[in-house]
DNA sequence: ATTGTATTATAACGATCGATATATTATCCA
DNA sequence: TGGATAATATATCGATCGTTATAATACAAT
């Protein structure tokens, strides 16, 4: 019985997400999000509560588009350390091809000092905790077929890893150097004994 | 022949530090900011020109007395590897003893989307260099004594370092407990050959 | 004592903020 | 073909934003 709408939530929230990635989410004017979205802003409040209803969604998306459905991804690799070096990689990737340096969305919302609602920390907080949780299981799976140093124990290399990536996302928008971010990553992966690929 | 300061510049950035350190810098009103510094908005504009001369001065103070005045001490101790050590374990005090989990201000500024001026932006950015410099000089004076692994490149270890640091900062609002921040540093001086002080 | 100048207090500026009230439009169900 | 209902458009709300004009104040130098 409602009327359907012109635009679906993915589409809304994927206009909306550059502009709380690039002004933080104090910065981020609900005029910029109408004007972006094409929706106004009854309709924006109508189907997101209000500004921080509409970050937690843009937030959640983000996380599932750039995180979590990759996670998936990179888990069905039959070489679990082989899916830990291709994350690197592809964050790598991320925090090169990223002219105007914005980073993660994650990251910078987690040190974001706009009075946000807690659920939206919590968001951002808990999507970053999957990462750690990949890399504890794959580091178990690479344990459990003897690919590792035996020394090694997953949940304590899981927070190095994690700590690398954190890192990496600071220095992309601090000096996003694809040789400094390899340098980085190649230094955290050893202590995994994985094989380091030449840079080219 | 002017009338005195009955509030020096050094008590007014005081002030004014934990007002930005708490909101960032959009969300830092100049309301907030007359009622902890005691000065009034002509006052404030009056010597810092605008919000964002306010937000650099005091930024400069905040990296002066946090960070510049400690590198600067800890250069002075005679085992530069000590001085390393000394560096992270007052920066995993700093980061525990922080009930607010404020982290830092000068990472907290870098990962800020708020419509700062690019001479803050390089002010973050300028002193944060300052600590991968302090590493890289320890390191080859360290090396000049061989203390460390021979294999040791001082500018390449002095980023990992940096990264170390810039982990411990974020993780300082995300999960600020003190044995991972403790592991999180181990393991990045293990490179180095430093000796690991078991955590009591 | 008077002049000059930096400091400060008071008050208010226009602009923009997040949020809404009202009314209209468009679609599905009966 | 109506009625119900959600989605939308228009317009605007009061509050707060950063900033500044005006003027009074207080000290140093002459």
């Amino acid at each position: 019985m409602p009327r359907p709408r012109t635009l679906t939530d993915e589409i809304v929230l994927d206009r909306a997400v550059g502009v709380f990635w690039r002004h933080g989410y104090a910065d981020a004017s609900l005029r910029d999000l109408t004007s972006v979205t094409g929706l106004s802003a009854a309709s924006l409040y109508h189907r997101y509560r209000d500004k921080d209803g509409l970050f937690t969604a843009v937030l959640d998306r983000y996380a599932q588009q750039g995180l979590t459905s990759r996670l998936a991804r990179l888990t069905a690799i039959a070489d679990p350390l082989a899916a830990i070096r291709q994350f690197f990689d592809e964050i790598i990737d991320l925090s090169i091809n990223d002219p105007d340096r914005l980073g993660c969305l994650l990251v910078n919302s987690v040190l974001d000092g706009g009075k946000m609602s807690q659920a939206a920390r919590n968001t951002a907080r808990t999507r970053l905790g999957e990462v750690e949780t990949f890399f504890r299981i794959q580091l178990e799976k690479a344990r459990a077929s003897g690919t590792t140093h035996p020394g090694i124990e997953p949940a304590v290399m899981a927070e190095i890893l994690l700590a690398a990536v954190l890192a990496i996302r600071v220095l992309a928008r601090l000096a996003p150097e694809r040789e400094r971010l390899e340098r980085l990553v190649a230094h955290a992966l050893t202590s995994v004994s994985l094989s380091i690929p030449a840079p080219k």
